[in-house]
DNA sequence: CAGCGCACGGCAATCGTTTGCCATTTTTTG
DNA sequence: CAAAAAATGGCAAACGATTGCCGTGCGCTG
């Protein structure tokens, strides 16, 4: 009595292959190698199991075949609107394959991460690992059992989508050396985060180019309430010019520095990474440099199935362009 | 050659079972019935599982037991804000009672929609279905083969969890009337729409109670490309107050009116629905009814998974408060 | 001390589909 | 026209886990 109250039940090959006078290997084959079937009978296959509104069970076929026709996106904050980006974009491009999406949220943490993947492991063809916090070793072993694709996380002999940092980076300080800019500073996000540590990177070797200070604080949480602690060590360290972690802690600064009265760009030029649903509409707008998320997701998914169904083993790194957004929160140095 | 490349195999039951000395079904019932083996042998057959990193195949299981211990969350459109509230309380759910969560777009189309139903039907336990855009009988036609639950929408005799628009457009126009408005005109989304139909439903009866004039234009498409021609026409009309079908489409005629040069509110108040991330950070910030897309998702799957696993069989109503969110796009009638 | 019941573990059937192999029929080829 | 080859369909064995049933050995009761 506790089992589902689910009535009827689903029509099975077992079903259609009776209902058709055939075996159930013909309508199996029917389905999945048309051209091993007479085209008459398969017709006759196909028009029986229509009538009987037969799907084939997903579980059974991927027992035999051992695959699941299946892929999985995993996210560390489904909230922030990148990774909506990018779940879109996988979205479509596994639905265009033919395939199921599994997505789930590892909530920031290395170890959900590794929990999800270990159960996820056996029901899916691979993974898609966005932003990725597990250790690059561990990694290294996921990908020797599973198909997996990284995206904003490279590791050698992983494929991966990433976008141009360094390119975007130097863009950034160009941008904010042209507006007479001596010096910045980067509001960081975790420090486990590979985008961060990147980006980071890219805006020191790119400001010692020039000839631009930079300083580093946080870690700061790479949501809109970290903004608030990161705004006021900005103020704080009387900065002239702030790079953020993302557009999510950009936008809590701005609305910190608002709160407090507190000139952007006037006083204080803001810019973050991601453009993300909002940051255009913030007041003041704010210049942050774009990604692509939703061509990440899409091109990850597609990466990943040629590796789980292409039989294709080499790692391909795929780097996406980036774009610097000029808004309302930069301007010329006090 | 053409199958996949992946080299090491995964620990199945079998080789627990072996490396272990006891039988695959003492193995299997030391997971799934703990009191039925001996704690001692348990714990042995329990170290073995993580030496060899085993992890139950869901697939094998799935098709012993019929359940898949996999819910599938289908919504029209992933990039709207709403939805991604959804995704993640619908998210967090399923995965605090350890189940899986398939994700689906349906491209705000109900063909899609059923088609993915289909599709997916044998694959996982259940489904909610979030505005969903299938025909009610069609709608009934799919519960009686799978554990169904909508989110804003209702059909008698399917669980549903909806947004209380009653309660909430009764607020709308009294905030309105209470402003000095006479008249409001509604900018309507897609005819299919169940919660369009509500909020217009409410407005209209809300307003007659307060005798207060309503139009309704549209449809518009329910997204920031939509206010242009939204907005022009509430102009051409002359409108002092719109209420849109949805922030995305607000937050398009806010952003066309401000273009215009119309002032807001001074010369027209703009109110929206659902209360996204962006609604509070588009200038003027937009007054919008909020509803609670997370908590929805999160007990859409509640009452899902007690419907497919639980035996409940009784359809379900849970109707959650609105709250209407007052900000700068909405002020006293010229 | 006989007898009963319980704890524990194993056997084997089962779920729905795929697929290697074989049997039969049809077609092609020389 | 015979023989070889191709086309077509069926049989049955997997795939990995669950679960009803049975057998064994132990402890307890009267």
């Amino acid at each position: 009595m506790s089992a589902a109250p689910r009535a009827r039940k689903r029509a099975t090959i077992t079903d259609v292959a009776r209902e058709a006078g055939v075996a159930p290997s013909t309508v199996s084959r029917a389905f999945t190698v048309p051209g091993r079937v007479n085209a008459v009978t398969r017709q006759h296959v196909l028009e029986v199991a229509e009538r009987l509104g037969y799907a084939p069970n997903a579980a059974a076929r991927a027992l035999e075949s051992g695959r699941t026709n299946t892929l999985a996106l995993l996210v560390p904050d489904i909230t922030n609107p990148f990774f909506a980006g990018v779940i879109k974009g996988a979205e479509r491009s596994a639905a265009a394959s033919g395939r199921t999406l599994v997505l789930a949220d590892s909530q920031e943490s290395a170890a959900g991460e590794a929990r999800i993947v270990r159960r996820l492991g056996p029901a899916v063809d691979g993974f898609v690992l966005a932003a990725s916090r597990i250790p690059d070793d561990d990694l290294r072993r996921i990908a020797e059992l599973d198909a997996v694709t990284l995206v904003n996380r490279a590791v050698r002999g992983i494929s991966c989508v990433v976008a141009d940092y360094e390119a975007g980076t130097r863009q950034i300080v160009d941008h904010l050396a042209s507006l007479g800019h001596r010096s910045l500073l980067f509001l960081g996000g975790p420090p486990e985060s590979w985008s961060g540590a990147r980006r980071w990177a890219g805006l020191r070797t790119a400001a010692s180019e020039r000839g631009m200070q930079v300083r580093r604080f946080g870690p700061y949480s790479p949501t809109l309430g970290g903004g608030a602690a990161a705004a006021d060590a900005a103020v704080a360290a009387d900065a002239t010019a702030v790079v953020c972690h993302n557009d999510m802690l950009a936008i809590g600064v701005l609305r910190r520095l608002g709160e407090r009265g507190v000139a952007v760009p006037g006083r204080m030029s803001v810019i973050g990474f991601d453009n993300v649903f909002g940051s255009e509409l913030c007041r003041p707008s704010l210049t942050t440099l774009a990604e692509r998320p939703e061509d990440a997701g899409a091109r990850a998914i597609e990466m990943l199935g040629r590796q789980a169904y292409g039989g294709v083993a080499v790692a391909d790194e795929l780097v996406l362009p980036t774009q610097l957004v000029v808004r309302e929160s930069t301007g010329a140095a006090r």
